[in-house]
DNA sequence: TTTTGTGAAGTTTTTCACAGCG
DNA sequence: CGCTGTGAAAAACTTCACAAAA
C-alpha cells in the first residue's frame, strides 16, 4: 500500500487529535468534524482514511479509538528506535525532557547526548551520558545509535555529522539548525526550521494586510 | 503576483542558503548548485526563480547577492513584528536566546514573556519582562503586540488563546505545543511539531527497511 | 558551450458530487 | 436522514525539453 506524503503528514495530525478526544469527548467522531479542527475539509480526511478500507459507520461516523489504533498501526514504529542529541543547550534540554515524557507513547529512547562544554561532557544530564562531540561516530557506533537529532549551533552541525556518518548505524538525521548539511545518500535528513515558521508567518501577515488595503 | 506555497517554503530555504554562499563562496550560483544542495531539481529552482524576472545570466548562473535580495524583498518584513513568548521553560528560553541572535537579521522584536511560574513573573528574564499568563490580554494590547509564540504546555495553551484574542492588536500565532487551538477565524495560526517529523523520520526508516527486505 | 527562462506535458493532490449503507 | 466511500473532474505542482542569451 502506497500512501502520498500529504496523506501520511495528515494522518500525524489526526492520530495527536484522536489521542484527545479519545480523553475528553465522546467515542464517535465524523470526518467534518476532524476536519473542522484542523482546517481540512471533510472530503479530504474520508479520502485519507480510505487506505484503511470501510473502517467508518454511514450516517453515524468514525469510532476515534479503532481509528486511532488503525493509523497508530500504520505510523507506528514497531521497535524502540534509539536515538542521540548532540547539542545540549537550552533546545537540546528541552528535547529531552519532552522525548523522556513521548517515549513512552511514543516508541523511542535517547541513549546518549554530545556537546563540547566541558562543564557537561563527562557528566549525567536528566540520567543520559553526556560524551565529548568528538568522540560521536565510536559512540554511535558502540551503542547501535540509528537516530540523531541535531541541536547544535548551524557551524557545528556539519562537523558534528562527518563524525557522525562514521557509524554504520546511523540512518536518519533530524536537524534543528539551518546549516544545509551534506551526508552520504543512504541516509535520510528532516530539517525542521523554527525561524522559518516564523518568517512564513510573518509573510502571510504582510500578504494579509496589502490584500486589505486594496 | 501570486505565488504557491510549496515556492515559498523553497524560496526561504534559498535565502538560507544564499546567506551562507555569500560568505563563504563565490558570488555567482546556478540553478543546479542549489538545487544539488538542497535537493531540489535545477528546473525547480529556475521555476521558482523567473517570479523575479529574468535575473539570472544566461551560460552562467545567478548573482547570490542580488538574487538574496530579490527573495528578500518579496519575503521579508517591511518593518518589526512585535512578538511576545508565552512559556519560560526550556524551549521559551531556547527561542529567546535564538530570537536576541536573529532579530537583527530578521525583523521582529520579542517584546513580553509569559509564564505562572512565581519565580519567573514579575522578573526580567534575558532582559524581556516576564508577566503572568493570566495578564496576558491586556499586556498585549497595551504593548500593541501583534504575534504570539506558545511554547508552553499542550494543555495550557487554550486557555493561553483563549486570553491572548482579546488583545485586539494579535494578528497571528505560532505554536509549538501538539494542542488543536481554536481561535477567531481572522487570526493566523501556524504550527510546529518536533515530534511529528521525529515520527516522520521514524516512518520512513521504517518504510526504507520494509522495501529493503523485498 | 553553458545555463537560463518557459511553454507544454506529466504527475500528484484536492475537491466535487453522489450512490449506497446504517 | 446523515455520513461514509469513491470514481471522476478539477486544481495545483513538478518535470521536461528546448529555444535563446551570454
Amino acid at each position: 500500500m502506497k500512501i502520498a506524503e500529504p496523506t501520511i503528514e495528515r494522518l500525524l495530525q489526526y492520530r495527536t487529535l484522536l489521542a484527545k478526544v479519545m480523553e475528553e469527548d465522546g467515542k464517535i467522531i465524523s470526518s467534518q468534524e476532524i476536519g473542522e479542527l484542523l482546517g481540512i475539509k471533510g472530503s479530504q480526511v474520508r479520502k485519507d482514511l480510505s487506505h484503511f478500507g470501510e473502517i467508518g459507520k454511514r450516517g453515524v461516523g468514525y469510532n476515534a479509538e479503532q481509528l486511532y489504533s488503525h493509523i497508530d498501526t500504520l505510523l507506528g514504529s514497531t521497535r524502540i528506535w534509539k536515538t542521540a542529541i548532540a547539542g545540549v543547550g537550552h533546545l537540546g534540554t528541552a528535547l529531552i525532557g519532552h522525548a523522556q515524557y513521548e517515549s513512552r507513547k511514543f516508541k523511542f529512547s535517547v541513549e546518549a547526548l554530545f556537546d563540547i562544554a566541558p562543564d557537561k561532557v563527562g557528566t549525567k544530564i536528566s540520567g543520559i551520558d553526556c560524551y565529548h562531540v568528538d568522540d560521536i561516530g565510536k559512540i554511535l557506533a558502540e551503542k547501535g545509535i540509528e537516530v540523531l537529532v541535531i541541536a547544535s549551533p548551524d557551524n557545528a552541525a556539519q562537523h558534528i555529522v562527518d563524525n557522525a556518518v562514521q557509524a554504520k548505524t546511523l540512518k536518519g538525521i533530524l536537524s534543528f539548525t539551518s546549516a544545509t548539511i551534506i551526508v552520504p545518500k543512504d541516509i535520510l535528513v528532516l530539517k525542521v526550521n523554527v525561524f522559518a515558521e516564523l518568517e512564513k508567518l510573518f509573510f502571510y501577515l504582510k500578504l494579509g494586510e496589502e490584500k486589505q488595503t486594496h
